[in-house]
RNA sequence: GCCCAGAUAGCUCAGUCGGUAGAGCAGAGGAUUGAAAAUCCUCGUGUCGGCGGUUCGAUUCCGUCUCUGGGCA
């Protein structure tokens, strides 16, 4: 791998449901390649039905990486996800194959293609600290420390996002660089890899029908029972795991605050939610190709071919 | 058949002592650099059930009709 030819790598991406998998799994089996998960939450051991992961039946063979690598409690982040991407794909280039990257964190794929600005990641002591302070002072006084030290980020930053500022706290703490130098000089300028970018197009309607029914199959899949297991082998209900969509509902409904039909309600709300900020995420980038799947697979499967002519 | 209560945004409702109306949910758009399925921002015109009447002016008051709930026969 030199500076100038990275190498070539297929992005499959698209919002919640739209079938990434399936088109993963047909195009690797074409190809000869394997696929790596690009999905923030597939990373978690026992974490299988509301994340919708692909049994290794479904897998049909085709080797997947990245999925079922941490615990639920273990912290992971894009970093470690650029780290352990970077490995799968050079074994994988190593003997000969292909690399198919299919998921729908855009922060994730963008982090592969682009690298991360070169700031620390905070420590559970800091981050801690800083909970701590915005507790006591609120959102509005933690702002006002950011833009004392970074006006800059300030700006484009809300004072009621807590997450970001603590972020930008965190780091300026620790190198006493501000977060948006770091920004300013990086700038995702890094061209880490070649990819050819796929978007599975889909209607909305459609795309929210599909989330809906998908819902309902994790419920009788056995949802509630994933999630009552994980519980009680110790993973709490505050981590980040835990918070995402179909679990942190689920932990509301086995606590006894919601009934079950609000349960389903609102993991179908937050669902097709969520596909909407993905494609958000996703129509901002305009090196993606979008097609439809699987009337298309004609044409995806070209494109894949002329990628790699040259 | 009679009595009572409703009829207002896709849904549930609030409100206007008469000056054409607003919340929650749903929905839409956007942001996103080690928490990203997270976090955060923005967006509400709808014959205020129909028709009459009173009024400078009615979604608001009056009458009547229709529909929906509940009660009495």
């Amino acid at each position: 791998m030199t500076e100038d030819t990275p190498p070539k790598i297929i992005i499959i991406c698209g919002p919640t449901a739209s079938g990434k998998s399936d088109l993963a799994i047909q195009l690797a089996k074409q190809m000869d390649a394997e696929i790596l998960n690009a999905d923030s939450m597939q990373i978690y051991r026992g974490m299988d039905i509301g994340t919708a992961k692909i049994s290794p039946d479904q897998q049909q063979g085709v080797p997947h990486h990245l999925i079922d690598i941490v615990d639920p409690n273990q912290p992971f982040s894009a970093a470690d996800f650029i780290d352990v991407a970077d490995r799968a794909i050079s074994e994988i280039i190593a003997r000969g194959k292909r690399v198919i990257v299919a998921g729908g964190t855009g922060l994730y794929i963008r982090a592969l293609l682009h690298g991360l600005v070169d700031s620390p990641s905070g420590t559970t002591e800091i981050r801690t600290l800083l909970h701590q302070e915005a507790d006591a002072l609120g959102h509005e006084v933690m702002w006002e420390k950011l833009r004392e030290i970074d006006p800059k980020l300030a700006a484009q930053t809300h004072p009621n996002n807590l997450v970001r500022i603590i972020r930008a706290l965190e780091v300026y703490r620790m190198t006493g660089i501000p977060l948006s130098s770091y920004q300013h000089q990086h700038g995702f300028k890094q061209q880490r890899y070649n990819a050819l970018k796929i978007g599975i197009k889909t209607n909305r309607q459609q795309l929210y029908e599909r989330i809906e029914v998908r819902v309902d199959k994790m419920l009788a899949d056995g949802l509630l029972d994933e999630v009552k297991n994980l519980l009680t082998r110790g993973f709490s209900s505050d981590l980040k795991s835990m918070r995402s969509i179909g679990y942190k509902e689920s932990v509301g409904f086995l606590s006894g605050q919601y009934s079950l039909e609000e349960t389903i309600r609102l993991i179908k709300r937050d669902s097709r939610h969520y596909a909407k900020r993905q494609l958000t995420w996703f129509n901002a980038d305009n090196e993606i190709i979008w097609l439809e799947y699987p009337q298309n697979f004609d044409s995806i499967s070209a494109l894949t071919i002329d990628f790699y002519k040259y």
